[in-house]
DNA sequence: TTGACAAACTAACAGTGTTAGCATTATTGT
DNA sequence: ACAATAATGCTAACACTGTTAGTTTGTCAA
């Protein structure tokens, strides 16, 4: 029964929907197809394999999360746009942990994700750094400082390691933030020595 | 055929052996089994379940990494204190990547983990934090930034999300160490305002 | 209208963790 | 030393997982 306009895009919509949802951990190709009225050997029509439609809910993830990344920065400069762009990243890490997730598992080791996904997780990092006095040098290394801290932040508090003590997150989360900042200046000086 | 004296250590010591060379994502109870010379349904006469299992070599992974800390840490005071405590860190990343995995994905969310595994976690980072003029609420903050800063770098190194520039990734690394103790040191000053 | 392609189907395979029920071996108490 | 008990193994099975092959069916173009 070739009935339904199903579309590949569709079908990545769907598996969306559902990691959100439902989690990521109780994802199956086989619910999926079931949400969607179709057998899970139907679904081979549209996708390759599961790893691709995982490896294509990663692109959406990344370009997600950089679309917020970049309006959250509009019209901002220096520290006031680290922080904006931090506390979208935060925040989207928040909102949406099961898609957050899928942006961690996307393997990149391929040059294809590389490449198509790099440029979107770099982009706005790369703007906001525009606005201090680095060198190019500079910038590539602190770029990958902003996503260590970002994402190692988030990524613990998800997984439920600060809850050795009871004090705020946020607080532990700006004063990361301030850090960054603090490595951003420092970097500038050592620029114009 | 109650025969060999299989331990419960002897399980999880097996387990762990194959998690390192075989890859965490590869992993099984049958063939964690066939190397015992057991069926798999054998083994849950030691274990309660995969998810224990994986739990226990969390538990095992994490007081390896702290181990290893603590001794990186012993005679050295601030600035110096910090940066071996990063090193064996990075180090114990970058060299046992599929060990280094099961801590990520243990859940903590049992208070039973976070009492368990928590104390090691948190320990020698607290120790090195202890050489600077700090408050109780300073270190718990700070503790949880270097931990952010170390565990983002490594997983997104791990991940392949370093490739988008050809730049060395060691000296990201330093630049991210740097950037904590300038934190640390600009935390004092605030400490005694 | 017919031919071709796309999209669905069924059936099956190999793999996963897990449980139930049974047999044997080892240990322990008398 | 012997019987009772507990521990440790087994087989068979269940409910899942992703995936492939081969087949049918609907749709659109020549």
């Amino acid at each position: 029964m070739a009935r339904q306009g199903l579309t590949r895009a569709d079908i990545i919509n769907s598996a969306i929907e559902m990691i959100e949802s439902e989690g990521l951990h109780s994802f199956s190709l086989r619910e999926l197809a079931s949400r969607l009225h179709i057998k899970a050997a139907s679904l081979y029509n549209h996708i390759r394999s599961s790893d691709e439609l995982h490896t294509e809910i990663g692109y959406y993830a990344i370009s997600e999360l950089s679309k917020a990344q970049l309006t959250a920065i509009a019209g901002k400069q220096r520290a006031e746009a680290v922080k904006a762009l931090a506390d979208a990243y935060y925040r989207f890490g928040k909102e949406r942990p099961e898609i957050y997730k899928v942006i961690l598992s996307l393997p990149m080791v391929k040059n294809d994700a590389i490449h198509k996904a790099g440029f979107d997780i770099v982009e706005p990092i790369m703007i906001v750094l525009g606005g201090y006095k680095l060198t190019e040098e500079q910038k590539k290394h602190l770029q990958r400082v902003f996503r260590s801290i970002m994402h190692g932040f988030i990524s613990q508090e998800e997984a439920g390691c600060f809850k050795q003590f009871p004090i705020d997150v946020e607080d532990s989360y700006r004063m990361a933030v301030r850090g960054f900042i603090l490595l951003l200046e420092n970097s500038e000086k050592e620029a114009k020595a």
